[in-house]
RNA sequence: GCGGACGUGGCGAAACUGGUAGACGCAAGGGACUUAAAAUCCCUCGACUUCGGUCAUACGGGUUCGAGUCCCGUCGUCCGCACCA
């Protein structure tokens, strides 16, 4: 018989439209199977979907598919994270308005995505910019405001001096601004913050919940947030400082080394030091200088640390009798703990770095274990690890944790200026979230500014504030700052003439709540809180792994936001977290230096030595690392190319294929060609059983061996793929059915088929055609067809494996001696363990071993080995 | 500097709680079919070997009847954080 060859675009097509126009994906709230909520990051529409869109969705997919087959109510939707900067650069550059950009380009990617044939409910889809979205999230801006989620500060901020705008902590790469790479700077503005930091604890410990989450995920939040249990402490000046202060406050976590104290350290940024350079030119010029090397720049040069002695002196508080130089010094920052410190140079090596360039003393009060402390000296490196106190009056003897708390209790207790001298207080890295950005194409924050009334929240009646349409991009900075008539309205408290907020908000907020938004995506209330409660959390949520922190993190708060003022009622959205790796691919260079794309060359391979040269000149070309696919490398392969020629299925396969989906996977054209000739091979397969057995072919009482091989292959194959796809072992599940395929066609192929051939054929094609669907889902559907269903086997249920055939009659077991491999034994499946033994003893290789003696021991584990120990 | 992960053939990788190391795929080599090519099918494919075996999971030790897997140390690669007191 003879088979056409599988034309996947013309397939592919035709059975992306049968699921459109039959509704196959669209999910009810209302249907009241069991649930499954999973979700792949959102993408940015900048224009073309990439390779590792294709991978992302494709394992997204593949669990919807699956559990769809498994009778979960499946809700699998897509959206567009569509606010943010490169709209703006390409209205500036291209004279194209942001939205009109954005939008196009949203066209032409949900065209990509749908030529993918992802099972998605399109029905729900929404952009971040569209107004019905942000409408809600202006009113979820608002109800945070009402429940004091939201605020207004001074601060410094980092300032990228290229976008004009500011940028979030987490948004300054190695002192950097991560989108435009700008060196940022340090300015002074009113900003508005999200109180992220009501919740660093519950954030912290609600990570050990997370336990679908990868260990690597958690480990890294809880770095970020960043605990720290320690203790305030004031130390009393022996002159009021010229702010009026009569004495310094502290943070440390090494209270314990107290007496090791040999000065204190301020900020350049901390108010003494600010009062103090107003008239002492000195500081000014140092405090100055700082200000302008900035934090991040710093770290970049692993600056010297310096400081400037104050003049002030403060009195210790375990011994009034010392007194300490305050010095203002260029590695304490601001904005953790209170601004100052006191150091203790012998155990802290940023202070010891201090004391040795100033010439301040340096005494040991923690003493290493077996240490002997007449003799023990601290060099060029403090000592950090655990000890005993000593050279620390009534500490002395005490260990670390002991010590912190004897320090603590007396602090406490005692008073200055009628205040407790010192108070536990645990610290967090995690600051609040600053989401103003001075941009045009982000969320207006709905906030109006009245000279009367000051800062008033729009009303809610008067949502949206929406973006205004005629706008200039010819000026950096804000374009809604210059806006002849956008910024007037009148005050939603007194009706006089107001000014609009001209911030917008930070793209991170579109994103921390539109998983929330899918399970209602057009209510008028951000949340339809039934549906919400229904829906989330999301059962699995599939993204890159540089996601780890940020958005991670703002979604989690977000939720507890929502949660707080009744959007939601979960703490946690996101129950199982899976973060995919990238793709990769080789690089080229020409020997002129520039990178070449993989369509410009020519690889060829002499003696396993690969070379290339230019597709067209001849010249030699370099053969480069392998990358991550960027378009400044020109590695990229664009996916619509992949499916254009090889189909959507055969791309899919190849990006699940080859290493664990944690893991990068590296694009190769072999690797491609070889996911196609499987494609060809499973049609051809499926068209000679199509041919060749009878539908109705029943199950004879006595079956041929080979024929029950085959079936027990079967079961056993869709029992592993089953659970490979529940834990996400995509790589496992494909390696599994290639076998599969092997096992099918040696007994297709076979010259004469036993008793029981066509049904067993037939059943292994059917369950071969349901375990690739949720891949390969165009050609299981023509597969399918061919098979002779008249259904759709995207609505079909998931086959249950036969329990009889998983376990096998005789099973075969290796039999070592010492240790080593000699041969097998082949025992029934109920033997015992004395029977085996004895078994075992009796065969020709063991007795030659054995020679007459008796063994020492035989350990036989059932079902899996035997060892003679002689 | 601190924290974490990882290290298996020419390559991507398998190996569930310690139990036959290298499944499956890619590449390579040989053969069949063909005028030829493509496609397809079959065979070989860790190293050494006196063809009995021996050695092999970065390296060195240890625990165990048995270690890729557990423990200690060394080296290497990658990732995150980085003056957080």
């Amino acid at each position: 018989m003879t088979t056409e060859r599988y034309n996947a675009r013309e397939v592919e097509a035709r059975w992306q439209k049968v699921w459109e126009d039959k509704d196959v994906f669209v999910t009810q709230n209302d249907d009241p199977r069991q649930k499954y909520y999973v979700l792949e990051m959102f993408p940015y529409p900048s224009g073309r979907i990439h390779m590792g869109h294709v991978r992302n969705y494709a394992m997204g997919d593949v669990v919807a598919r699956y559990k769809r087959a498994k009778g979960f109510n499946v809700l699998h939707p897509m959206g567009w994270d569509a606010f943010g900067m490169p709209a703006e650069n390409a209205a500036m550059q291209n004279k194209v308005h942001p939205r009109d950009w954005t939008y196009e380009n949203i066209a032409t990617m949900r065209g990509q995505l749908k030529s993918m044939g992802l099972s998605l409910d399109w029905s729900r889809e929404f952009a971040t910019c569209d107004v019905e979205y942000y409408t809600q999230q202006q009113r979820l801006f608002l109800k945070f405001l009402e429940g004091g989620l939201v605020y207004r500060k001074k601060s410094k901020v980092n300032w990228d001096p290229v976008d004009m705008t500011v940028l979030a902590n987490e948004q300054v790469i190695d002192g950097r601004g991560w989108r435009s790479g700008a060196l940022v700077e340090q300015r002074d503005l009113t900003q508005w913050f999200f109180k992220t930091s009501d919740y660093s604890e519950d954030l912290l410990e609600a990570l050990e919940t997370l336990d679908r989450w990868p260990e690597k995920v958690r480990l890294m939040q809880k770095n970020w947030i960043g605990r720290s249990e320690g203790l305030r402490v004031r130390f009393a000046f022996s002159e009021a400082a010229p702010t009026g202060d009569t004495s310094l406050e502290i943070f440390t976590t090494r209270p314990d080394t107290l007496f090791g104290a040999s000065f204190m350290g301020l900020s350049p940024d901390h108010p003494i030091s600010v009062k103090l350079a107003e008239t002492n030119p000195t500081l000014k010029a140092f405090i100055d200088e700082c200000r302008r090397v900035g934090t991040s720049e710093e770290a970049i040069e692993k600056a010297e640390k310096k400081g400037i002695d104050t003049g002030l002196r403060v009195k210790h508080p375990l011994d009034d009798g010392i007194e300490l130089p305050v010095y203002v010094a260029n590695f304490i920052l601001m904005d953790y703990g209170t601004g100052a410190i006191f150091a203790c140079p012998a155990h802290d090596q940023r202070d010891l770095d201090f004391a040795r360039k100033y010439g301040l003393p340096v005494k040991p009060v923690v003493l290493p274990k077996d240490a002997d402390p007449a003799s023990f000296d601290i060099g060029d490196e403090a000592f950090t690890d655990d000890g005993s106190i000593f050279n620390s009056g009534f500490l002395n003897g005490l260990s670390i944790a002991e010590a912190k708390e004897a320090v603590a209790a007396k602090l406490e207790s005692s008073t200055l200026d009628g205040h407790p001298q010192a108070s536990r207080q645990v610290n967090f890295r995690l600051r609040d979230w600053g989401i103003s950005r001075q941009r045009y194409w982000g969320c207006p924050i709905p906030v109006v500014h009245c000279d009367g009334c000051g800062v008033v929240p729009e009303k809610d009646e008067n949502l949206p504030v929406e973006l205004p349409s005629d706008i200039d991009f010819e000026k950096p900075g804000n374009p809604l700052d210059r806006h002849p008539t956008w910024r007037d309205t009148p005050c939603p408290a007194c009706g006089k003439p107001a000014k609009r907020e001209t911030d917008t908000m930070d793209t991170f907020v579109d994103s921390s709540w539109y998983f929330a938004r899918f399970t209602s995506p057009r209510a008028d209330q951000p949340t339809d809180p039934a549906a919400a409660t229904d829906w989330l959390p999301v059962d699995q949520y599939i993204g890159g792994i540089e996601h780890a922190i940020l958005h991670l993190l703002y979604s989690r708060f977000f939720t507890r936001a929502m949660q707080k003022v009744g959007a939601l009622n979960l703490k946690e959205p996101f129950k199982g977290l899976f973060t995919q790796g990238m793709v990769v691919h080789e690089t080229y260079k020409s020997d002129d230096g520039t990178w070449l794309s993989p369509a410009e060359i020519t690889l060829s391979e002499t003696d396993g030595t690969r070379s290339a040269v230019h597709a067209v000149t001849g010249k030699p070309v370099t053969i480069g690392s392998i990358e991550k696919m960027s378009k400044s490398k020109k590695n990229t392969i664009d996916p619509t190319d992949i499916i254009d020629s090889y189909g959507a299925d055969t791309a899919r396969w190849f990006m699940l294929s080859d290493s664990p989906p944690d893991r990068d996977v590296i694009w190769t054209e072999e690797g491609v060609q070889g996911a196609w000739r499987f494609v060809q091979r499973v049609w051809r397969l499926i068209g000679e059983i199509a041919a060749t057995t009878d539908p109705k072919a029943a199950l004879p009482a006595d079956i041929d061996d080979q024929v029950l091989e085959l079936r027990r292959t079967t079961h056993k194959t869709l029992q592993a793929v089953s659970n490979d796809i529940e834990t996400l072992g995509f790589n496992r599940a494909i390696a599994r059915i290639y076998e599969f395929v092997n096992a099918i066609s040696k007994v297709a192929n076979a010259s004469e088929r036993g008793a029981g051939g066509e049904f067993g054929l037939r059943e292994a094609g059917t369950i071969l055609v349901q375990m690739i669907a949720p891949v390969m889902p165009h050609l299981a559907e023509e597969s399918w067809k061919v098979l002779g269903h008249r259904t759709l086997v995207s609505e079909t249920a998931w086959p249950e494996a036969d329990p009889d055939l998983l376990v096998d009659d005789t099973i075969l077991m290796p039999v070592q001696i010492n240790g080593k491999k000699r041969g097998d034994i082949s025992v029934s499946r109920e033997a015992s363990k004395d029977a085996i033994e004895a078994a075992t003893l009796e065969l020709d290789f063991v007795k030659k071993t054995l020679d007459g003696q008796t063994p020492k021991k035989v350990i036989v584990v059932p079902q899996r080995i035997v060892n003679v120990v002689v």
